[in-house]
DNA sequence: CATGAATGAGCTTTCATTCAT
DNA sequence: CATGAATGAAAGCTCATTCAT
């Protein structure tokens, strides 16, 4: 699985042949259909997989240890980069991968569900006065847009990741969405 | 080229097969070989024809008809938006093709130029003073992966397009990368 | 049919295609539809046209100007080279398509009148008892594959055509059909 | 290799395709590519290897066991000869394609140093003064040329091989290089 | 009468998948 | 349980042939 992520994130599902993953991964091509149906269930399994990290790495208690919202904000943005840090793959691949015609119903869900918590994030700040009253998925856009692209612009060494810099973004981010 | 853009948009690349391409453009599957060498001319010189309209649509003159620097960012969102009603699956082509294996040099050196018109911009802004001092690829990431995100949005169904969707839009982008 | 002549003599009947013996000839493609219903007909045509012209080559008056056998075949390796030095190609195309799938029943009987005309020759140089009693095609595979390759090689400029050199050939095919 | 070696040499390489060489060999078409590249690398594939064998059925120790020079090309006849009764299909794949546009320099060196091999005989035999001081590729087109065609004749059931005809043509053949 | 753009059958080649080892 | 050789369906691509101009 971690050699078939490198792989569709940087080439795609469909540019990614099963003898590429197996030799990538030092194993056999039948052995891969030992563990996965077909390279379909592969990929879904994969998604859900990566999207699960995700939402685990997001559910951080944390968050709720303090009334201010700009405070848990900074906590999620936190959360956002070490996933970011420790699965850039899951994290392109995520986005790249996430309205493919190969995706199954647990897979789009999954996805909604990951969508959910975001939402649920923003709207919680909406409630309190902290963030704009705009359209949810809107500000998610904006939030969520801009942290794939940084981190896509950082995988291509186009931008290099240092706490200045996810600062600066986190802090226009939050400027973004935020009451002014 | 606007039956492969449709499907290089949604399908990706190496989804795409050349007879879905054909059978969606009414001609036959030899005829696309009369116009380009093989399928890697098609996507190149389709890509580099987008990225072209898309420098072509940013090349406003208006833009310079005012000196305030907010209503510049205006105009410049705007273009962003005219090309996107437009050219939505040109947008999202450009967005998840731009790092492919498969794109040549001139196509790398297309994109290259369409980002230093970005980047011009934003310098611009930041040598008046009204855009704040900050790595300018990051800024770029922010207001251009949100925007990219939106269209996603959009095209899914997920957002409406509205004015007051794309003023909010306008407004987030501008908040986060001005001087405040 | 010049320049199909060409391009099969040195690629292949499989190996020509339509296009490029309309580009050498300097007509459109269609164009020779308009003279052969189709490939097979045009390599039939080409390959009759050129056994009738070296049939007409062979077919010498002066052959039977003499009585002495030696001086016949003299003649006739004279009529040989001619055919040679003014149609390479014919020669050599004739070589290497005399047996193949695509020749119609006319062309397999116009080759067969040709292989006739040699024997015929040979038969007559036995009755009179110059040319050792041997098989007829024997013979021929003798004198013909000699010349065959030695136009070939003086083609690829492996050899030079000189007096001397097809004096010599001459010579030496003329020990070995003779009778010693 | 067996497969495409009969199909190579009855129809040439334009004019056979993979699907017929997989069917002739039983296997699946694809089977092929794990062995070869593709089509090109097959033909020179085979192209070396029928040399090679070629080559190693001349290199007849025996030849050197007399010091007669009719007796030693007797024994050269006698490998051609043996090459020819096990490989016709190898003698004429070697004699329809060895100046064909896709050979690559490998295929066109393997064949030089068997032509190396015929002239060395043949000089060898000049030097002891038995075979008359002549071009030696012209004695080699003798030679070869009428032995090539003589198993073209026999293969296509024109001739029938016997003991007579080979002793006849190889007396013949003899006859026109010797000094007389 | 000449043309060459258009076509689709069929070629070369790839690759997801199977299965004997 | 792992493997990778074998497979054939389907991809990319070519080219003989047609036909509107």
């Amino acid at each position: 699985m971690k050699a078939a992520l490198v792989l569709f994130a940087e080439r795609g599902y469909d540019g990614t042949t099963v003898p590429m993953i197996a030799e990538s991964a030092k194993v056999g091509a039948g052995t891969i259909y030992r563990y996965f149906a077909n390279k379909e269930s592969l990929v879904n399994g994969l998604f859900q997989h990566c999207v699960q990290v995700f939402s685990d790495t997001l559910k951080y208690e944390a968050i709720h240890s303090t009334p201010d919202i700009r405070e848990q904000f900074h906590y999620i943005f936190q959360r956002l980069v070490k996933f970011a840090d420790n699965n850039v793959n899951a994290l392109l691949f995520i986005e790249s991968h996430n309205s493919a015609y190969y995706l199954d119903d647990r897979s789009k869900q999954v996805f909604d569900e990951l969508l959910g918590t975001f939402r649920q994030v923003l709207e919680n700040g909406k409630k309190v006065g902290v963030i704009k009253e705009f359209n949810t998925d809107a500000l998610i856009a904006i939030v969520y847009g801009s942290f794939v692209l940084l981190f896509k612009l950082i995988k291509s060494g186009v931008l290099t990741e240092t706490p200045d810099l996810l600062e600066g973004v986190e802090e226009s981010c939050w400027n973004a969405i935020r009451i002014l």
